[in-house]
DNA sequence: CGAAGTCGTGTAATCGATTCCACGAGGAGG
DNA sequence: CCTCCTCGTGGAATCGATTACACGACTTCG
């Protein structure tokens, strides 16, 4: 592979005169330009950023480290994220932690070993030391859907609780009085919020949200099952199941059709996190949809803006509620196709 | 951050003893090590990964460019090639095509440029310059999925024809002599393969493939919309529709249900790969499933041989009919759950 | 006891870029 | 005509690692 020294060779010209056109550094000759610009088309010759890399201390690089890429909500995110980030002229290095603290570790280590110019985490977790270093060791960083409290790192999030109060809002005027919630993980900030906004939604209607109604997920699937599983095996089943995220409510899906039961008929669901699929399954599902492309691309532009010296923001963004048939008798019709 | 210098001054060492201690090099003697690695926990020292990819010339790291990281086939591809790359100590960089060659371009530049050890590729297209290139130039590839013919390079993909002529036969089975396929860009392997299997299979059963029953899609749900709505639009609309992959199909389902039209009663429905969701869809969608985690796994293993100087193979695995209510009538009960 | 390893270590070259500094040529101004 | 800039250019240091080579201290063996 060509190197600056084969082009400068070819050109006639030292390596300083081919990395100050390469660089358009306005101090060189035109003719000096122009023999460059050949000899770098003939060799065909590209920069090694890796050697640039070195020089400069920049990466031009992005580190996204997500929950799980299996879920439509993350690959969008991630699917924005680049897109922002190319027209800010950065690339993105994905890690995928599948939900798992080490696998998380791996990756934000991994980025960081590759001197990424910044870091876009939706943790997993509440903070591994890893990850609490690197922030005190100035690495720059956003939060993105998720975050950790206490750590001094801009967030961009979507607010869920008004969608929440509208969801509580639907299924109590559809006559449901016995709702519960397949919650995520208790250490992750969306975990614990979706339980308090579905719980004061509820008291805002004088109804309770009893321990037993609050089943245990970790986002995905086969927890969504499992939970729903031991709700149908209650004296008293819920006659709404919330799943905290879309991958839990395929599971609970699953569950019901295993005991033979319909929705909305026996049993009502609805989740959080919209994606095409919920206009295709049988019924439609109710769900609150988040921003997630302008959250990818505020996320982008907060770090950014980190990095290149500018004081970063955090975002909150509105979700809402899209209403379909999974939780009954809808005066609507559906609000939202594929896209 | 802490440099090998650094490291090298705290431990009373040179930097080339660190350098040994770190790439566990036999000359080193015990207390020097145990200074070296004192040092290292200290100063919290990670190894630069640029300045050890430009000396050694290696990065460890695998490109993957897939054509829609939108599409859950291709997501549970790139998860299963980061699997197997982290397995076997790679890392990998992945970069979206969203089925554009000008994008496929720009990424396989960008991984060119930041010296990626190697290339896993699903062309968008017939085989851009840049890629020629970059083969005759030898870095080492795989094509995974889709492939360019003509071009000296590994390929591990799925063979659907026996599936194909299973869904065929399947179909005709239940009565069905009109069938329709929406189609893959003609630039792709996968684009025209499927419809040449379906075609030979129609043979096998004395049928004819019209061409006003076969559509031009372009692999994204939209074009299955468009599609379909020409072939409900003929004078003799055919009476299944086969999408050649499961954006496409949901498009199509998105068409037929804009007419007040129901799967399978008015118009019977398949799709080329399989995915979890189609099982809850209404109605679950009888669909041709790779074996997506195997075909990953396999291209990592052969480019990473290919890589180190073993020669590389060529895989081609068997794809299999999965048969829900889609099209009809169905003797067998649901196959497969979600995962 | 001397020659010939072996072992642990350090010095310095190297990878491919960027960039500071020095230098020579030419132009402007006194 | 001399001085002082400006401009274009090249030499060389530098980024942070790896590694060939040299060297001194010890062993080992004839």
């Amino acid at each position: 592979m060509a190197s600056i020294k084969d082009v400068a060779a070819e050109a006639g010209v030292s390596v300083a005169t081919v990395s100050r056109v390469l660089n358009d550094h306005p101090s060189v000759s035109a003719d000096a330009r122009a023999r460059v610009l050949a000899a770098v088309g003939t060799l065909g010759y590209r920069p090694n950023a890796v050697a640039r890399s070195l020089r400069t201390d920049q990466t031009h690089t992005l580190g996204l480290v997500i929950s799980d890429v299996m879920n439509p909500y993350f690959t969008e995110l991630a699917r924005s994220v680049e897109e922002e980030a190319r027209a800010l002229g950065y690339s993105v290095i994905i890690g995928n932690a599948d939900e798992r603290p080490d696998l998380q570790d791996h990756h934000v280590r991994n980025l960081l070993d590759r001197r990424i110019d910044g870091l876009l985490v939706s943790p997993t977790d509440g903070g591994s030391p890893l990850m609490l270093d690197a922030v005190r060791a100035g690495t720059p960083m956003v939060f993105v859907d998720r975050w950790i409290p206490g750590v001094d790192v801009p967030v961009v999030r979507a607010d869920g609780q008004g969608a929440v109060r509208d969801l509580v809002a639907h299924l109590h005027g559809l006559g449901h009085r016995r709702l519960a919630i397949i919650a995520g993980p208790a250490a992750t900030t969306t975990g614990q919020e979706r339980v308090a906004a579905f719980r004061a939604a509820l008291h805002a209607y004088g109804l309770d949200l009893p321990e037993e109604y609050i089943g245990q997920g970790d986002f995905q699937a086969e927890s969504g099952r499992r939970v729903t599983e031991g709700f149908l095996d209650l004296a008293a089943p819920p006659e709404v199941v919330f799943a905290a995220d879309n991958l839990m409510a395929l599971g609970a899906l699953d569950a019901v059709r295993a005991r033979g039961m319909r929705v909305p008929d026996d049993i009502a669901l609805a989740a959080f996190d919209d994606i095409p699929w919920f206009v295709h399954t049988d019924p439609p599902i109710t769900a609150i949809a988040q921003p997630t492309g302008e959250l990818g691309r505020a996320a982008v532009r907060a770090l950014v803006d980190r990095i290149e010296g500018r004081p970063p923001q955090s975002v909150t963004l509105p979700a809402r509620l899209v209403v379909r048939r999974s939780c009954g008798e809808n005066p609507n019709p559906v609000q939202r196709s594929t896209s």
